[in-house]
DNA sequence: TCTCGTGCTAACCACTCGGTCAATAGGTTG
DNA sequence: CAACCTATTGACCGAGTGGTTAGCACGAGA
């Protein structure tokens, strides 16, 4: 019988010690984990996770990197389309992230709102994408006034900015009312509305679907 | 020499234990803060407290319901403003709330992101307040629909939905980019300008106020 | 065969945690 | 004065913390 090659064994232990510690910061946060309970989760014992991560802040950076990677998407800038469909195209890539990344979003925020000394880091690569994704939406926003196609009072800038707000506001709201009419289909047809002024292809806008 | 009356001092040290624990837990959170950090602060022995609360959560549950206090103001009708000007005002009431009471939104924010349990209670409080807020804003947008001062395809439900999103992105906008150009006077002026079309009376809406 | 590095564990360590308790000082009441 | 009550304290407790250490199993290289 084929022994299990102990090094790849080693790596999946502490895939599944991070797996554990993944689930457990995330819904209970730092000081509330305890090195322990990973290790249950884990099935391991404790002292093989010192052994993987030289500290618990080891362990916790280390699964806030995994937890980071599939925020870096690149907004694939898809030129065949107008800036129009661009721009909505990024914004309901936004919608549906926070949607199927409800979990981590959660985490994330309140890391931020929380643990400064933690957060710096954090906070820069966050602030990062941040930027990153509202300079691409004002500068679709600016070609979009420039041919006319959404004529608005006032600048690419301010609109992006006011744009972006809004999306962070159904963000929370998803976050904290789960139950709320606000899904990301009906977020998208009002940001429509709001942006071109169409009242959508048979969806209406206020917050109801049709039955 | 007049003795101090007791029964004031004991008071007195029961609010220096409140304002201690107010301060620890407001920006460290409720695991991160030791009874004894909170002793410590309030100049009295850890076992004071316990005589006070009988238990952390107990002191705890005392600071929430502290902080939550001025968040229960009430949106006074003032009926000789008409609909526009209501509304503005009550967008302007939240941006200055959030603004002059950043800490404490940041706290319960955290605070409902993170303890579920202890949230459960602060959770309806919370939802009481947004959702009067909303229902205020919905009735103040469909009369002023009605009166033709604002006229949108959307509904007054859709409309103040949008809105409060938009103020909720301007809350966390505000809370983790201190130095946006976000300020409340600008956010004030771009929500006019999307309600009513005005552009406002000399200031600009593109985040920028003129020098 | 002996050693050496890797992967892993049980048992342990010093320390902090929330919480308790006996004791105290001082005021009030009998 | 004695009994009692309120406000306060230092010393203490068991539980649990992050982290360490001695040692074990085992495969590879000498």
């Amino acid at each position: 019988m084929a022994a299990v090659d102990p090094q790849e064994q080693a790596q999946g232990s502490r895939d599944e010690i991070m797996r554990a510690a993944m689930r457990l910061f995330a819904d209970r946060g730092f000081h509330e984990t305890s090195m322990s309970e990973v290790a249950r989760e884990a099935r391991v014992s404790k002292a093989l996770i010192f052994w993987h991560f030289k500290t618990k802040e080891d362990l916790f950076m280390a699964v806030l990197n995994r937890l980071l990677e599939p925020y870096f998407i690149d907004f694939g800038e898809e030129t065949e389309l107008d800036e129009r469909a661009q721009i909505l195209k990024l914004v309901e890539m936004y919608l549906l992230f926070v949607r199927d990344h409800a979990n981590s979003v959660r985490f994330f925020l309140a890391q931020l709102l929380h643990d400064e000394h933690r957060g710096e880091n954090l906070g820069s690569q966050v602030l990062q994408l941040y930027t990153g994704y509202r300079n691409l939406l004002t500068s679709l926003l600016a070609q979009a006034q420039q041919k006319g196609s959404c004529a608005h009072g006032y600048t690419a800038e301010s609109a992006a900015a006011f744009l972006l707000s809004a999306l962070n506001g159904f963000l929370i709201d998803f976050l904290f009312m789960r139950d709320s009419a606000l899904n990301p289909e009906n977020a998208l047809t009002m940001v429509r509305e709001w942006l071109f002024g169409e009242s959508g292809q048979g969806s209406r806008a206020d917050g109801q679907a049709v039955a």
